[in-house]
RNA sequence: GUUCCCGUAGCUCAGUCGGACAGAGCGACCGCCUCCUAAGCGGUAGGCCGGGCGUUCGAGUCGCCCCGGGAACGCCA
């Protein structure tokens, strides 16, 4: 923020040093009673031939104090800085009230577009609880570059290409029946899919017959595609629904077969760079030197594999889009997969080679291991989904038996729930699904925000709150410091989050908001006789419930004013 | 076997490009609604930060080795 650059060009003065390099130096102290920026010493050690303590001393004595910092103490090898409480908190405030909706945003992406491949579901697969992390994360990031600037472009990279499908449509046309399939959608489709793969056991002329199927889709035989485009349409149909409830869209639809006519010009790029090498049957591009193993991108049949369709779905994106970054909001399990082609990519001499971000994620799994359709524990999401605001429409009847609309304010805070946990930890973390840890909505989960965010609102309704003019020096007690300290700390959050594809950081920070506003809020009475005080408060109020709508909102959670 | 990721309180995790006594939630136990939404707030208990060596004024954080868990490793996506 402003004071910390205030703070670092100080120092600058008084060391000689860079104010872009003290600027990292500062941190923030454990406690808010050791101040509010601490400067430490141990590394002018050195050059000053002091001890840090020493060094200390001086500074915080001979320091040209900026507007708005109150005093610098020596404590140790740190001198710490404390903000005036009343010009922190008009600071920030008047941020708020002025940037609106757009607080915690910049132009910082402006005029680049980042390209956001998430989500990404595979025709006649069901949309299990698998695909969460994936559309959530990437919904999130999505929000979080167009706030900072950025034309986020979100593509869902559909799984409509492979012999599978030729092998959907062997099984339709010997087992299936167009109206329990138009009734039972995806259901019926896995099926299929299953029963195929029974029966193709025994008998091996069945894949055979899938084979020849693939290849008529190919060849644009006029009856396979038309059933191919219906199960495609079918499974579109039930996965909008859940885009739908999540409240999420996509710019693109472009999957894999999309990109069945581009890819031609991968193999004769590669060919022309002398990159392709024969081996076994296959063209390859050799990455020992690398160490990693070779990319495959000609199978030794003519085909191609999935690095050569992500290397032409790359091309054309950036022929398309002229991203300025390319995400992939894919799990961990296809690390190497990424480094191989994103290498391949590079190895092509294109510069923005470097732009392709492969964001992974941990897996999910269930309480007895990993999910499978043939295993038959797969959870749909949409279970989990209708489950959690079930679960929410009881707890409100319970608790809110008043509410109007409750069945809309039940679906915001189930979906809500489900959401944040996708977005509560580093996306790293493999996760176990788990029905009670999902149903439970007590402490740091997303109807704890929610919750906030309505009493918030609830305040304000009862005090018939207007915007007034405010003696910010009231807003000086440790409770109410604390909530304009987290909401001055939203900004930064957003901006490293996006750095770091990290949505969670803003989880984080909404969570410190609500926390800090929560104690405020038992501490000290926000409808205080006093009007001069009352106003403050209310206005402090007011600045909590919209932050925490703008994070809500950033991480594709809805902020129902009551609950 | 090789490569990558992870290993912090009973459980799930956070820990600011190394820095001030290691934090939070859940669970457990104990408190707080004649007062603004108790889906809240407070307190107690609980940790040789997997182990070792090293770098450093300083290591949960960096390097190396080991142990434990996960993933990937040529014609699937």
């Amino acid at each position: 923020m402003d004071f910390k650059q205030a703070i670092a060009s100080s120092l600058a003065e008084s060391t000689a040093l860079d104010a872009k390099e003290l600027i990292t130096w500062l941190e923030t102290p454990p406690s808010p009673e050791m101040g509010d920026y601490a400067f430490p010493c141990f590394k002018l050690a050195k050059t000053l031939r002091k001890a840090p303590p020493v060094i200390a001393q001086e500074l915080s004595r001979s320091l040209a104090l900026p507007e708005g910092v109150q005093r610098a103490e020596a404590a140790g090898g740190y001198v710490n800085f404390f903000l005036d409480k009343t010009a922190q908190a008009k600071a920030v405030l008047e941020r708020v009230f002025t940037q609106g909706e757009r607080y915690g945003g910049s132009d910082l992406g402006k005029g680049r577009n980042v390209c956001i491949d998430y989500s990404s579901v595979n025709i006649a697969k069901p949309f299990h609880i698998g695909h969460l992390p994936t559309t959530v994360i990437g919904n999130a990031l999505y929000r979080i570059y167009n706030h900072l600037g950025f034309h986020s472009v979100g593509i869902n990279h559909l799984g409509d290409w492979g012999t599978q499908f030729g092998k959907m449509i062997v099984a339709y046309k010997l087992w299936g029946d167009h109206e329990t399939i138009e009734q039972g959608g995806v259901d019926e489709l896995v099926k299929l899919y299953v029963r195929f793969h029974r029966e193709a056991e025994s008998d091996p002329s069945l894949d055979d017959a899938a084979r020849a199927w693939f290849k008529r889709i190919e060849d644009g035989d006029p009856e396979a595609l038309s059933l191919f485009e219906w199960f495609k349409a079918l499974t579109l149909k039930e996965v909008e629904q859940v885009y739908e409830i999540l409240g999420i869209r996509f710019d693109s639809y472009a999957g894999e077969s999309f990109y069945n006519d581009k890819m031609g010009r991968v193999v004769d790029e590669l060919r022309g760079k002398g990159l392709l090498k024969l081996d076994q049957g296959a063209q390859i591009v050799d990455l020992s030197e690398y160490k990693m193993p070779p990319c495959i991108i000609l199978r030794s049949d003519g085909a191609t594999l999935y690095a050569t369709r992500d290397i032409a779905a790359a091309l054309y994106r950036k022929d398309t889009y002229d991203f300025a970054k390319c995400l992939y909001v894919v799990a961990y399990q296809q690390d190497l997969h990424f480094r191989q082609w994103f290498k391949v990519v590079e190895l092509m001499g294109y510069s923005w080679a470097k732009d392709l971000v492969h964001v992974s994620f941990g897996m999910v799994s269930g309480t007895e291991g990993a999910f499978s359709t043939r295993k038959g524990n797969m959870v749909k999401l949409r279970d989990v989904l209708s489950a959690a605001c079930e679960k929410t429409y009881e707890i409100i009847c319970e608790k809110s038996p008043d509410l109007e609309e409750k069945k809309t304010v039940a679906r915001q805070v189930g979906v809500g729930a489900l959401v944040w946990n996708s977005l509560y930890n580093g996306r790293i973390k493999d996760v176990v699904f788990d029905w009670d840890a999902v149903l439970n909505f007590d402490g740091e989960t997303g109807p704890y925000a929610q919750y906030t965010h309505a009493r918030a609102c609830s305040v304000l309704r009862k005090a018939n709150y207007a915007p007034a003019p405010v003696d910010y020096s009231v807003l000086t007690d440790t409770e109410a410091a604390a909530v304009v300290a987290a909401i001055g700390a939203f900004p930064d959050a957003v901006v490293e989050a996006m750095e770091k594809n990290e949505p969670y950081l803003v989880t984080r920070a909404v969570i410190g908001i609500c926390a800090a506003f929560n104690k405020f809020y038992y501490e000290q009475r926000i409808m205080a006789d006093d009007e001069i005080v009352r106003q403050a408060r209310l206005t402090l109020t007011d600045a909590t419930r919209k932050v925490i709508a703008i994070g809500l909102n950033l991480l594709g959670i809805a902020a129902p004013e009551r609950m």
